[in-house]
DNA sequence: CGTACTTTTGATCGAAGTCAACTACGGTGG
DNA sequence: CCACCGTAGTTGACTTCGATCAAAAGTACG
């Protein structure tokens, strides 16, 4: 019970835990699922509430799933001297998948107000077991998570800051953008340093390439988070990407 | 059929693939599988022979799940210029997922003589949710490979030349390093360049930063592959990882 | 035993980091 | 509603780590 600790910043909000708990069914669940499945999945899901920054820490042994209900965050890891990775960025209705017995510390951070399920791998995995149809979404799940994981490791290892922000921007429109024309508007609900911590860069850098983007007509932006993309494929042309033979009709 | 092609180097080697599946099913499919279903995973297996440095492309548009049967490979990802990153490395006995549909290009090479079963994700998923010991067991596997990814992500990110090496180190002791006394011996496969390619460096510094560690007495070097690490306890102080505070018995 | 490739070592260069100062956004209270 | 303030973002000057270019040395293969 005590693995898991909030941060300063976790406050009591409005979301019941069965609301909560039915936006994970909802998404994860089949509607076939016995009611004592879904009873036992209920008994060891753990309710997080964080207001924007705040922030969960887990038991460094036990690797958790966490279910975002409401709300976006990022999955952060931390090195020595205080360097801060961020891992992955969630969305509502996402699984984050946090590591245990790792050689670094994960948390998990709400980048808005954001509530989570936060549940136990090992008993979660045991329960989906006697649900197949539970396993093979988690597993489809999981899979979406470490190919995202492979393309941003080319982006890490191989590209430049202005490949990676192109690249992060393209991701961005394609998971919370909304169409606007040949292209896409979007408000980006984490901060410039978050951004940087995700691409491994500072963020003066991401300052500095934002600039440039917005010189060569990239991009537009307004206030601190608004961007749109007046050309997707433009942007996409400076992400680094192997341009792929492919190029038959749909 | 047409969606693999295998590179120059792809040769004619000795397992048979009776061989090259009871090494796939003793691994994944559990006793108690049925007949049916272990021939339908037969049935959609497809063999893949490599030589030294042999490389096995896939249809972009199609994920596969490879098994590993015999000998090491790396995954790796192709972006724009030619630039290459190594993803993951993988030995007998483990299972690569090889993204479809991705910006960047992928293939598996091997590293020694090697021989792969490759499954098509979805038609293997489909066969798995009939046994869901077989979707858990995957299930693990590719949360493994997402928590390496993740700690790699750290290091591609926020580490130094000589931290990446020394993480990199660490972890391959623990996947084929020996014991010997308090450290550890190995013979890496893979070529300083694969390395770089892995840690998003050059030869030449993976070359600089192993010249280091072995003036200051970390490591040991016989030929271009042995290496041998007296004391595995001063490798992983230079990885750059949190001190963990939890430091009790175990 | 020779030869081709990998690795090592050295010298120089450049992209992004660091440090510092200034600006502007957006939330709060008057 | 507007003025104020703290934080986030921007811009500039300089530094640095690892890349690049080049050449020598070492391995392991035929």
């Amino acid at each position: 019970m005590k693995e898991m600790r909030s941060g300063p910043n976790a406050v009591a909000m409005s979301t019941t835990f069965p609301e909560l708990f039915d936006r994970f069914s909802a998404a994860l669940l089949p509607a076939e699922t016995p009611d004592a499945t879904i009873l036992r999945f209920r008994s060891i899901a753990r309710a997080i509430r964080l207001d924007s920054h705040g922030h969960a820490e887990f038991d460094p042994k036990a690797e958790q799933l966490a279910f975002v209900c409401v709300g976006s965050a990022k999955l952060v890891a931390r090195a020595s001297g205080g360097r801060e990775q961020v891992v992955s960025f969630h969305f509502a209705g996402e699984l984050a998948c946090v590591p245990g017995g790792a050689l670094h510390a994960y948390s998990i951070e709400a980048l808005t107000p954001c509530e989570l399920l936060a549940f136990p791998v090992g008993e979660f995995l045991d329960l989906a077991r006697s649900e197949p149809a539970i396993l093979s979404e988690v597993c489809d799940r999981v899979m979406v998570a470490l190919h995202r994981a492979s393309e941003k490791s080319v982006a890490l290892g191989r590209k430049t800051a202005q490949e990676r922000v192109c690249s992060f921007l393209v991701g961005m429109t394609e998971r919370i953008g909304v169409r606007q024309g040949n292209g896409f508007a979007m408000r980006l609900p984490m901060s410039r340093r978050d951004i940087a911590d995700a691409l491994g860069l500072t963020n003066e850098t991401i300052s500095r390439q934002f600039a440039e983007l917005r010189m060569s007509g990239i991009i537009e932006t307004s206030g601190r988070s608004l961007v749109t993309v007046p050309d997707i494929g433009s942007l996409r042309d400076l992400g680094g990407y192997m341009q792929l033979p492919e190029r038959n009709a749909a």
